[in-house]
DNA sequence: ATAAGCACGC
DNA sequence: GACGTACGTGCTTATA
């Protein structure tokens, strides 16, 4: 069957996809040419246009092309429409060209077909307060606008494609990033319920305990300031109460008063556990409970997040309105926050699935170093492993202490940290910490030799790849200058790591998409927060639910060297319980 | 509006 | 002796 390619823009009175109206549609089959139909604001008429071109949103031979197609997707959705044929994004294309490059849709025209497109605060206005809306504009400056736009895109696409191929990264393109748009495009319309009354009870809890803490601190302090102004906090605590002479200052000449300085002054004065409590009680207050509430689609009932598909360098996702990836769960009062993340109905349940170590995993694939490859395929807890042999212990003697500091040192190979940054965090002199990380280089030379290796590699070619071929370009690799170097060194051991499990999950969440809907399954994936994915599952699918997540899981890309990959999942009426 | 400092996740 | 752990988002404060 030949397959037809059209390229697709829409122009709508807002940016959140999921809370704006169609103006108008623009198409272009061939490069120079385009058409545009025209909305009206009335939405049961845009409804009968967009009727009439079903039948094309509905075939399976067009391949559309678009520039951040998800959006346009998603606009659609919520008219009731689908995209039935295959994408070719070309945002995501030259996210994978130049991951690291800004790639809005003016700057790609200027700098790959040497043209420059009216901007479009030349039709709706500079943002601010007087910023219009296409609706706002003569429906001829619009189609002239919005032509160009689906004129340019898919011009775009045929730029990208050689570049595709010189970089060597259409594995990635064709096989994770571009198939992955439609899967999020679905997940952000699903979207997740949340219990506001329980968000709103739990509100009020945190203010009386933050109004509390902050009573205390202004006690023992003597007087009364801003306690969430970190200057004011650093003058109280070290000019007026010469908390620690040395106190360290900010590259800006004032006080740090971070955490981890906080808690090595005065080890013993309570005026800093009250600190840390207020810190810890408005940040939960004023980023989750009081915000994610306000984010709920009124038309869904649901808090539907973006993901943003070409912004992290390594391959990762990030999410944003609201940031899901980042919903507390280290401590006992953040925890709670998950509690408020509930199945859509009572016919459904949360399950969550997430990968076991995939980072350390993937470290030991790649590196293949024998004593953490074999310790993975023998299934042993790999902290204790690690720190077996970097003590030259038993397994059975290995003390927690032993293990904490294993653990730590596990994380910082994947990070590139050195002695003083082990030291640091551990709390332990500097010369022990040089001595735990040689016997580490010793015990697996392995992963020594990868990292140098890497570096190597780095030097040489100018840029380090994941298992899928994903690239990231060092530029100051070879810099003279030690921390411009160091940089790079450290992106080069971490992006392969970090970016392989994000080629992984994304090859999952693609393959239990199309699985779910092979199956029929009326469950319907709605979270991935870098290891774990989250799904709103129907009751009578639980069973086949988890064994096809955690097989698809386990098989989306299998490690080099034997190494084994696991998924764990649970089950539960909120995100806490089911984690 | 923008930067700085801080804190949340993996 | 430098420098000192990767990738993100978003809050409040403080200044322009």
């Amino acid at each position: 069957m030949l397959q037809q390619e059209v390229c697709f823009d829409t122009e709508t009175t807002g940016l959140d996809a999921n809370n704006t109206e169609l103006v108008g549609l623009s198409f272009a089959c061939k490069q120079g040419e385009a058409w545009y139909v025209p909305c009206p604001a009335d939405k049961d008429a845009t409804r009968e246009i967009l009727s009439v071109l079903a039948p094309v949103f509905a075939r399976q031979d067009i391949r559309w092309v678009g520039q951040n197609l998800k959006y346009d997707m998603l606009v659609l959705r919520w008219y009731g429409y689908q995209l039935a044929g295959e994408v070719f994004d070309t945002m995501v294309a030259h996210y994978v060209i130049e991951p690291e490059g800004k790639r809005s849709m003016d700057l790609l025209s200027a700098q790959y077909l040497g043209y420059e497109p009216v901007p479009i605060t030349e039709l709706i206005g500079k943002k601010g307060k007087g910023q219009g809306t296409m609706r706002d504009v003569e429906v001829e400056k619009v189609r002239e606008y919005a032509g160009e736009d689906a004129d340019i895109t898919l011009q775009l696409k045929y730029v990208f494609l050689p570049k595709l191929s010189e970089k060597e990264v259409e594995k990635v393109f064709y096989e994770v990033d571009n198939p992955l748009v439609k899967v999020l495009a679905d997940m952000e319309y699903e979207g997740v319920a949340i219990d506001v009354g329980f968000l709103n009870e739990y509100s009020k809890e945190l203010d009386r305990e933050a109004k509390l803490a902050e009573n205390k601190v202004f006690q023992a302090a003597g007087v009364r300031f801003n306690l969430a102004s970190p200057r004011q906090l650093g003058e109280v605590l070290f000019e007026k109460l010469k908390l620690d002479p040395n106190a360290k200052k900010t590259k800006t000449g004032q006080y740090a008063t971070g955490e981890d300085v906080l808690l090595k002054l005065a080890h013993n004065n309570p005026i800093v556990e009250d600190i840390l409590a207020f810190r810890e009680l408005t940040k939960l207050k004023s980023t989750y409970v009081d915000t994610l509430p306000q984010l709920i689609n009124p038309k869904s009932g649901r808090v539907h997040t973006s993901y943003a598909q070409a912004v992290a360098v390594t391959g990762r996702l990030a999410s944003n309105n609201p940031n899901l990836q980042n919903i507390p769960v280290r401590t006992d009062r953040g925890k709670e926050i998950r509690k408020a993340f509930i199945p859509r109905d009572s016919n459904h349940v949360l399950l969550s699935a997430d990968y076991s170590q995939i980072e350390l995993r993937i470290v030991a694939a790649i590196s293949g170093d024998p004593n953490m490859c074999e310790a993975f395929r023998q299934g042993k807890d790999i902290h204790t492993a690690t720190a077996a042999r970097v003590y030259g212990v038993p397994e059975e003697e290995v003390t927690k202490e032993q293990r904490y500091k294993a653990k730590s040192v596990n994380f910082g190979i994947i990070y590139g940290q050195g002695a003083f940054g082990l030291a640091d965090n551990l709390g332990i002199s500097r010369s022990e910490a040089k001595a735990i990380i040689d016997n580490y280089r010793k015990e697996f030379a392995g992963i020594t030799s990868y990292m140098d290796d890497t570096i190597a590699f780095a030097r040489e070619k100018g840029y380090v790849q994941t298992l899928m071929g994903r690239k990231r370009w060092l530029r100051d690799i070879n810099s003279s200058n030690f921390t411009v170097r160091g940089f790079a060194e450290r992106n080069a051991i971490n992006s392969p790591i970090q970016g392989s499990a994000a080629d992984m999950i994304k090859m999952a969440m693609i393959r239990i998409h199309r699985e779910m809907r092979r199956c029929g399954m009326k469950s319907r994936m709605i979270m991935q927060v870098h290891d774990e994915l989250v799904f709103d599952v129907v009751a009578d699918e639980k069973d086949a639910m988890r064994s096809l997540v955690v097989d698809n899981m386990a098989a989306a890309l299998p490690l080099p060297n034997e190494v084994p990959v696991l998924a764990e999942a649970g089950f539960g009426l909120n995100w806490l319980e089911a984690h």
